[in-house]
DNA sequence: TAGTGTATTAACAATTTAGTAATCATGAAT
DNA sequence: ATTCATGATTACTAAATTGTTAATACACTA
C-alpha cells in the first residue's frame, strides 16, 4: 500500500490529526483540508488516490465537493468516500447520486478507519492484462510473471517484465519513449532518459536474442 | 452467481427493500424477514446459501438467531454474516463466538453490499479446497489438514496450511500479496506487511524444500 | 572527417523489497 | 497455573531491483 495518497477533508482539526497520524503510520501519504474549497484545491494539486470527505464542512460541503470533482476527468477513477453521521440516510442517497463510492460512519476508531482504507485499495488492486502472448519462440505468461524462450523459462524482474509485455502487446508497433514512461512508470514518476535503455538492455541480455528493435530518435518496438 | 438464495433479516423495511432490490438486480434470489423468529422460520423453509442478519431485531436478535441456526446440521455450511453498527466491537466478538462468518457495517451502500455478497460467494464457490492436491513429491490432503513430502507427513499450522493450499491450487501462477491477504486473512483484517513472509518462511522451513518462489515486487508462486 | 545527437554499455549507488530471528499476545491443552 | 503452539509484530539484515552516471559507440550530416 505504500505511497498511496489520501486526501482527507474535515473541519475538526482533532479528527483530522488523529486520522492522518494513523494513516501515516501505515505508510500512506496524507494530505488534509479543513474546508470544501481547500479540499478541491488540494485535490487538484496532489491528485490523491483516495478522497475522504466530511459531509458537513464550511465553504462547500462534501457532496458539493464530490460533485465538482467527479465532473473532472482526472478524478474519474479516484475513490471518493464520505464521512457521515451514523444514520444520515439522506446524505447516503445524495452521495451515491453524485458519485461517492462508499461511506464511513462517524464516530470512527482509527483502527477501523485504517482497515477500511486498506480494503478500499485492495478492492481496486487489479491484476492487469492477463492474456498470454505467444509469438513464435517467445511466450509471455502474465499469470506466472514468466517468459519462455523456445520453451526455456526466463525470469525477468518486475519492471523488465512489464516493459516487455507492453512492447509485445503490439508487435511491430513503435512505442515512443514517452508512452513507455507513462505506462510503465506512471505520469507522476520522473525517471531519467537512460533508464529505459538500461531496462531494454537487461531484457535483451536475459533473452539472449534481440527481439526489441531500436528506432532512433523515436522509441522501441518488439519484433518476432 | 445466479440462483443463489439469500435471506436477509432486518427490522427496517426501507433497508430491507433497497438491499433486496439491488441484490435481485444482480441475479440473486432474495427472501426477507423482519424479525428474529421470522428469520429462523424462513431460513428453515428455504435453506438459503447466505444469511444476512441485523444484530438488533425484535423477537430474537441476530446473535440468538445465529446461535440457533448454527446448532442445526442443515445450516452448518451456510454463510452467516451480521449487520452491525460500525463500532460495535462487542457484537463482533460475540458474533464470532457463535459462528458468524463475517460482518457488514451499517450504514452500507447498495453498491458495496452487492460487491460484498459477490465476494462471499466467490470465497466459497471453490470447494476445490477439499480436493487432494498431488504434485510430484508433495501431497496436500485438506481432509486431514496434512501435507506429505515424499510420503513423510509434515504438520503445518492452520494458516500455513491454508496458505500452501492456496498457492498450490494453481502451481506456477503468481499470487499477488493482496490476493493472498484477501483470501487467507479476509478483506477486513489488518495484518502487517511481513506477516505473509513469516508464514512462507515457516512453510519452506517445515517442508525442507523450496517449492515456493518469490517474485519480487509481485507475490509468491508454488512450483513443483 | 569532424561534429552532433542519440543509443549502448558497464559500473555503481540508491532504493525497495524480502528474509530472519527474537518477541509478544492469545488461547488451548496439560 | 503452567506450558505450548499459533500467529502477528518488530527491528534488523540481506539481497535484488531499479535508477544514475559516465564513458564509449554508432549513425548521420555538414
Amino acid at each position: 500500500m505504500a505511497g498511496k495518497k489520501i486526501l482527507i477533508a474535515d473541519d475538526e482539526p482533532d479528527i483530522l490529526e488523529i486520522i492522518s497520524y494513523n494513516l501515516q503510520l501505515h505508510g500512506y501519504e496524507v494530505i488534509t483540508a479543513k474546508d470544501g474549497d481547500q479540499a478541491i484545491q488540494k485535490a487538484k494539486q496532489s491528485l490523491p488516490d483516495l478522497i475522504i470527505l466530511d459531509i458537513m464542512m464550511p465553504k462547500k460541503n462534501g457532496i458539493e465537493v464530490c460533485k465538482i470533482l467527479r465532473g473532472q476527468p482526472e478524478f474519474k477513477d479516484t475513490i471518493i468516500v464520505f464521512l457521515t453521521a451514523l444514520n444520515d440516510e439522506l446524505s447516503h442517497v445524495k452521495g451515491l447520486e453524485f458519485g461517492a463510492d462508499d461511506f464511513i460512519s462517524k464516530p470512527i476508531s482509527p483502527k477501523v478507519m485504517v482497515s477500511k482504507v486498506n480494503s478500499f485499495f485492495r478492492r481496486i488492486s487489479k491484476p492487469e492484462s492477463n492474456q498470454t502472448i505467444d509469438l513464435g519462440d517467445i511466450r509471455i505468461v502474465p499469470e506466472e510473471y514468466m517468459v519462455y524462450f523456445k520453451g526455456e523459462p526466463v525470469s525477468l524482474a518486475k519492471k523488465e517484465f512489464e516493459l516487455l509485455s507492453y512492447l509485445a502487446s503490439k508487435p511491430g508497433r513503435v512505442f515512443l519513449r514517452n508512452e513507455i514512461l507513462n505506462r510503465i512508470w506512471g505520469s507522476e514518476v520522473i525517471v531519467g532518459d537512460r533508464t529505459i535503455d538500461v531496462h531494454i538492455r537487461k531484457i535483451r541480455q536475459k533473452l539472449g536474442i534481440d527481439c526489441i528493435t531500436t528506432v532512433k530518435g523515436v522509441g522501441y518496438k518488439f519484433e518476432a
